[in-house]
DNA sequence: ACTTGACTTTTACGGCTTTTTACCATGCTA
DNA sequence: TAGCATGGTAAAAAGCCGTAAAAGTCAAGT
């Protein structure tokens, strides 16, 4: 079963090479010339990875790349005409996984791709199983998005930041309200159940919230 | 107390971006761009991990790896330009945690990061007898986890606090609640009953709790 | 301003686990 | 051996959790 390398490039010359050296590398490919049906396409065919370029036609690349990461983590590779857009680019948090700058040799295209692949591959089962980014309020897990609430979200942030510690229920709150609001505490089990509900929907076989009897709840990964 | 992550990195531009990177995930940083004074650094600021090139201005990586190993299990991750480097290393026992290779995301440098100090954290002891974790209500005896309700654990933890020493019924329950609430005496002797039981479970021959005839109860290790 | 819809909090209850109690058997000390 | 302390057991009581549904809150859009 071969990979999908997803190409996003509006230069026909240019995705005829890529699409040529990475069949040649084994990977079996799919090329769009703008950026209108990229995160369509996404959904459906499931790339192993997506080689995105920067300058399209009909949307921005970081627009496009933001947009993937919503819904999904797999790899991006972004490519770029100049080599001063790459240091922009390193600094800003917008989720892809590597940069290439043109002029490039298509060997290593293929080199990157490779490269990328093996590093999410070895990390998928590791320490992407569960991401938060605490700016954007995005939650994934094992690659997939949790459309999470934010106090859903607090909640998951501050049991995953100690895992296998507990939390007893008016820590939580604590932490959740510190405008020193009184709630009932059951609210926190009521979160804790949309929670529950949200993870399983991606990980059926996988508990990662635990009560503890008379204390309160842990995170810990499998 | 945010965890401080050393980077011993030559090339500065790296260097800035592995320490943006870690610090938005939360981690303190320290850096040096040789390998002359990291031993001299690690005892001094006891770092949670040190990332360290492979190739350094100086000193080897791999000679500053052992060195470090000689006084500190700290977790280290080695990061090399050549991915057939890698395998080369994986080969040789010199006590790296983790590899990385270049060139990676940043984001893969945070990942990995995490990874290694989650499974650090977890590998903790075992060496003791007796150990109690008081934050995961997490007993273990002769490294095996005693699975006990909130209760036992805290008359575990009051009895073992001081070994030898003989408490009766009535310190156990002033300091198991103190919301001076109103129980049987008899109380105690049932959640003993079920310490006792526990432990016996892993350990059949040895008796850890004992009762003093008309005063109480005492923890003492064999 | 009103409506609407999404999110949050409260409340109630059944089922389950732990804690407590009661009671009898056994063991210790004088 | 008498008298009290402790151990074992089981059943009653208390407390806790998961769930669902009702009630409240808030912000966007009309």
């Amino acid at each position: 079963m071969k990979q999908t390398i997803l190409i996003v490039e509006d230069e026909q010359r240019l995705a005829n090479l890529h699409r040529d050296y990475l069949q040649q590398a084994g990977f079996a490919t799919e090329c769009l010339e703008d950026g209108l049906l990229v995160t369509a396409r996404v959904r459906e065919s499931l790339p192993a990875l997506i080689l995105l370029d920067l300058m399209l036609p009909g949307k921005d690349g970081l627009d496009i790349c933001k947009e993937i990461r919503k819904f999904s983590a797999v790899p991006i590779i972004m490519v770029t005409a100049r080599v001063e857009e790459i240091d922009r680019l390193l600094g800003l948090e917008f989720g892809a996984d590597d940069y290439i700058c043109k002029p490039f040799s298509p060997r290593e295209v293929v080199a990157r791709v490779k490269a990328v692949l093996r590093r999410s591959a070895t990390l998928q089962d590791d320490s992407t199983f569960l991401h938060l980014d605490e700016e954007r309020y995005l939650a994934t897990l094992q690659g997939q998005v949790l459309d999470l609430s934010a106090v859903e979200f607090q909640l998951l942030s501050i049991l995953a930041a100690k895992p296998g510690r507990i939390l007893n229920r008016d820590q939580l709150m604590d932490r959740i309200y510190n405008d020193r609001r009184i709630v009932c505490d059951r609210t926190i089990d009521s979160h804790i159940k949309k929670l529950r509900r949200k993870i399983s929907a991606v990980t059926p076989d996988i508990e990662v919230i635990h009560s503890v009897y008379g204390v309160g709840y842990k995170y810990e990964a499998p």
